[in-house]
DNA sequence: CCACGATGGTTGAACGCTCAACCAAATGAC
DNA sequence: GTCATTTGGTTGAGCGTTCAACCATCGTGG
């Protein structure tokens, strides 16, 4: 038994194209802006973002990862990174010989401080000033259905 | 004169938040699915399908480009790897000596029809079953807004 | 006609991500 | 206690993207 192609109908075509070109391009423009303004990728900032929100400004690798909505490979590079930038520190973790723990330096916050005026300018000016309210609402209910559905598949 | 930074507040934090994570595991389930099934990444996969469009199924590297949202060098690597894999060939521009023609050849419209239907399902399955019509069609008009508006600034 | 700026496209280096392989430590079964 | 499994994390190779530099051709003003 051959199951048919459920193909998208001409609505559904269009829903997907518009979103593939705004979110690719609302991503495109941020990530840019970042690595101007700041010298990170946008996924690097949101890490810092990430410990710097955490009681202590640390976090295991694995809560980081999970956190970030990253790999366990690509945050391992990723900190790799981040360390050698002097904006994050590897610790052991006391409790499990095979934890690490990122911390977030001092300079690594500065460096967060700092971008994180521009960075909120940009999403401001390229997401929500182009929606209403209502929009904004639609949006936040989208996002948190797929995301939900997302991760329970 | 200092400009205040207009921070987001708790909705629009939370707003920004979800989409990013969304969008992010959308992607990344999508890029893998058609990563494991058809061996090529959604960028090629999606160039793929504008040239497949196209009376001739060829189109200048400009305008291939453009219709996939896509910078000269990004396009000028990636018709380099489709045409070592044989999906897509390039000749030169009877009228524009400059130009080059970027042309999907049978096998790489057979590749691109093989590869299209479970691509298809895995757009629905992950995106359009978990919204209603009227989140579809929100999603469509947020879409094509920012789309709109990125595209001015 | 020619000089100059704009356009079309490519290239190579640097960088980030993915995938699979791998090691070490923890956990659980017997 | 010992062995197998699972968990935490890293590594390196391969690939795709970015950015800046570059070359060739086109179009235009003078």
């Amino acid at each position: 038994m051959v199951a048919m192609t459920r193909w998208l109908d001409p609505d559904e075509q269009r829903t997907w194209r518009a979103y593939l070109a705004a979110s690719r391009a609302l991503m495109d423009t941020l990530d840019r802006e970042l690595q101007r303004d700041a010298g990170m990728p946008h996924a690097y900032y949101e890490i810092l973002v990430r410990l710097s929100e955490t009681p202590g400004r640390q976090l295991r690798m694995s809560d980081l990862a999970e956190a970030a909505g990253s790999s366990r490979s690509r945050l391992s590079h990723a900190v790799a990174r981040l360390e050698a930038a002097g904006w994050v520190r590897r610790e052991d973790c006391p409790t499990d010989r095979r934890g690490q723990i990122a911390v977030l330096t001092d300079e690594g916050f500065a460096t967060l401080a700092a971008a994180a005026p521009g960075h909120v300018e940009g999403v401001r000016r390229h997401l929500f000033d182009a929606l209403s309210p209502a929009q904004v609402d639609q949006l936040r209910r989208i996002s948190e259905t797929l995301a939900e559905h997302l991760t329970r598949s």
